[in-house]
DNA sequence: CTCTGTGCAAAAGATTTGCAAGGTG
DNA sequence: CACCTTGCAAATCTTTTGCACAGAG
């Protein structure tokens, strides 16, 4: 592996990732360094955060609109809103047998899976709902 | 709902998305389409292909790499080889009750979920593996 | 005829990359 | 001082869109 260097620019992405629990994109991790920042470039922060994921110290979370990051590195599930977008992560448990079972099943090596339920978080339900069509 | 017309490239973007079985991205159907009709645009593929997902005559598969469609309205999960981007069906059933669990626990109206479970494909693993790391 | 659909090309986003200069170990 | 990193800008890649014209009903 590469040996690596602790620039004020990695170490600055990282935290930013750390400082957010509303799964975070790119641009929105680049937006927030840069206040800390403003010469820092968006190549830097895309190249740190693909360093970081591959470090293992953040998640790659990828979703229907943009990729988003999470600092929570554990295999969990997450939830996104239809209407407004946001994601939140769900209280239901990562299911490792299931990797096992498809394993048995198909001849792969399966490493992991991903589940994203998706549906109105309550606040756009009820903003929908009350005219009753 | 607006009035379709039956289009000539409508129909064959219908016809490529059924012929394929290997979860097609939008620009291999958009090739293959216009095998058949040389002058079809790029434009028209995409267009068609969200008007059949919302006719619901095809599904729209989110991968990592590119989105992809899926002749199988269905739901069902997806398997995806790290190495060669193969995605397959997995025979692993649909479990429906998760969404009703998780719409209980955190008040959204939960309306599916996608699940794709990531690994080596058999040939893949075969490739790695022999030369003993 | 009327209005949806098409083709083309330009626009839009998101992410990646080449390269010279900078900064870390 | 070697070489990993950065900034900047240009390049990619995928998907979307504006518009005048074509063609389905």
């Amino acid at each position: 592996m590469k040996r690596q260097r602790n620039t004020r620019q990695r170490s600055l992405v990282l935290k930013a990732v750390q400082a957010h629990r509303e799964h975070p994109s790119a641009d929105q991790i680049y937006l927030f360094v840069r206040a800390q920042d403003p010469r820092i470039s968006r190549g830097t922060v895309y190249r740190n955060l693909h360093l970081l994921v591959e470090n293992g110290e953040a998640r790659h979370v990828k979703m229907p609109d943009t990729d988003r990051f999470d600092w929570r590195v554990e295999p969990h599930y997450h939830l996104r809103c239809l209407s407004c977008g946001k994601v939140s992560d769900v209280p239901i448990p990562y299911r490792a047998e299931l990797d096992r079972e498809l394993s048995e099943q198909s001849g792969y090596q399966i490493s992991f899976h991903c589940t994203t339920f998706e549906g109105l978080c309550p606040d756009c339900a009820r903003e929908k709902e009350p005219a009753g069509k």
